[in-house]
DNA sequence: CGGTAAATTGACCTGGGTCAATAAATGTGG
DNA sequence: CCACATTTATTGACCCAGGTCAATTTACCG
């Protein structure tokens, strides 16, 4: 048994009692899959449920009155998805799964459950929201104030440690599973660039590609070109309440 | 006397029983002044406690390498500023006030004490920061996907929504306090640009100027110029748990 | 093996950036 | 209240990172 895939996130934060476990479990007791191109929640439905990413890659995004779209963030299992269910009727957002994935939808109700018995998951879980906040914010500045090559090698970067974070692998070589306009969407460019800029970091021998794979050849280079800063290193958890 | 502003931002969401109203009044009892152009706390500080912001404007921001700058956020009466510390022992941005501010510093022990004793209190702070994260992504969505007019404009209809929305004005009328530096480094335009835009609404008769006073003009057309969506129209909290 | 989506490339264009000079606006000490 | 020192705001001239268009190539799929 895999467990609660969210329990495990959590469980990186703080050391869950049974109870907390088996609450959370109630969470993941339902379980949908969804196909590769799939929509999830589509922009503007009535939300009524949120879900927790079991297995598979997905992404949001919001599509402009233009056309175009602004890819939002890539979702890895243990995430959760559709939280904006906590605020408003309607997702603001689209939710879209990369790969065939499977999801545990649950509950707004289930939340209310959790926050008034588990205290200390509530603040785990507002803990999680903070560190969503700072990687928006990371990403709010390379698109304000980064070169197209810099929020590549980026966004290179952060999928790698997602995958591997979950994976485990420590292997430099990954495949994103994007294409280059998704790449794109998601960094502010065009495909037609992002070509040219996986081009570059490949003649600059910052990164190797045959078929969909990328190895990274030189970490501290791509680093360098991508102003990369890793958070999540020391976190400092100390005002979580006991858990029950 | 003013009661905590913090309260009164939770008001809008729910109504706060008594008891909700006193534990949120213990997170105001100290205040502190901070001067215009005074920092309150920089980047890698090491951070110890959270502020509401009681009175004044503010913004965070990140410098990068190359020295430039992206501002993150900008920063109203009722806003919680340095909610990182409750995830980094040093703070993730810097932030400046761009007024003479009052601002009322409380130790991260409090939101544990809040948490357990007011679940109802966790899941609406739980709902703000969700609020903040939605508006984190239209921001995003701007940067990556929308011209040059449409971010500052998009950046004038938000700096006089928040205006607003405590102020109580209906007047069209707004003073942003933003030198044009400022609204580039928010909105990832260089001044130049940014006046070269302002001038450009102006002609168009979107807008008008005298001084640092901004008077909208023509409310449709600009909205439509920044690809505005007014978001916190319809919540729906019917999760939250009952106030204790 | 034909057929469609994705990746590449080259030619050329433009929104915004850069630089530099000037004019306003804000402060400051006296 | 004034003369001077700093920031800001404006403008014009010119440049370039990244976008647009269009044509191939390559990869993937039933």
């Amino acid at each position: 048994m895999p467990g609660s895939v969210f329990a495990n996130r959590l469980g990186d934060l703080v050391d869950l009692t049974t109870s907390e476990r088996s609450a959370l479990a109630r969470l993941e007791e339902r379980e949908r899959t969804v196909r590769r191109d799939a929509t999830l929640v589509r922009e503007n439905d009535r939300l009524t449920e949120l879900y927790i990413l079991q297995s598979g890659m997905m992404m949001s995004y919001v599509v402009l009155d233009d056309g175009s779209r602004q890819i939002l963030c890539f979702l890895f299992p243990g995430d959760l998805l559709g939280v904006s269910a906590l605020l408003y009727a309607k997702s603001p957002e689209t939710i879209v799964a990369l790969s065939d994935c499977v999801v545990a939808p649950f509950d707004r109700a289930l939340v209310t459950a959790l926050v008034v018995d588990h205290p200390r998951l509530a603040a785990a879980m507002m803990v999680l929201n903070q560190m969503e906040r700072i990687a928006l914010t990371d990403r709010l500045a390379a698109l304000g104030r980064t070169s197209a090559k810099a929020r590549v090698a980026g966004l290179l970067l952060e999928i790698r440690d997602r995958l591997r974070s979950r994976d485990g692998g420590r292997s430099d070589s990954f495949t994103p599973g994007l294409t280059q306009e998704e790449i794109g969407d998601a960094t502010g460019l065009t495909a037609v660039h992002v070509n040219r800029m996986l081009r570059q970091l490949e003649e600059e021998r910052m990164i190797a590609r045959e078929g969909g794979r990328v190895t990274v050849l030189d970490e501290a280079s791509l680093a360098r070109a991508a102003n990369y800063t890793d958070r999540f290193h020391a976190l400092d958890l100390g005002w979580l309440p006991p858990g029950r």
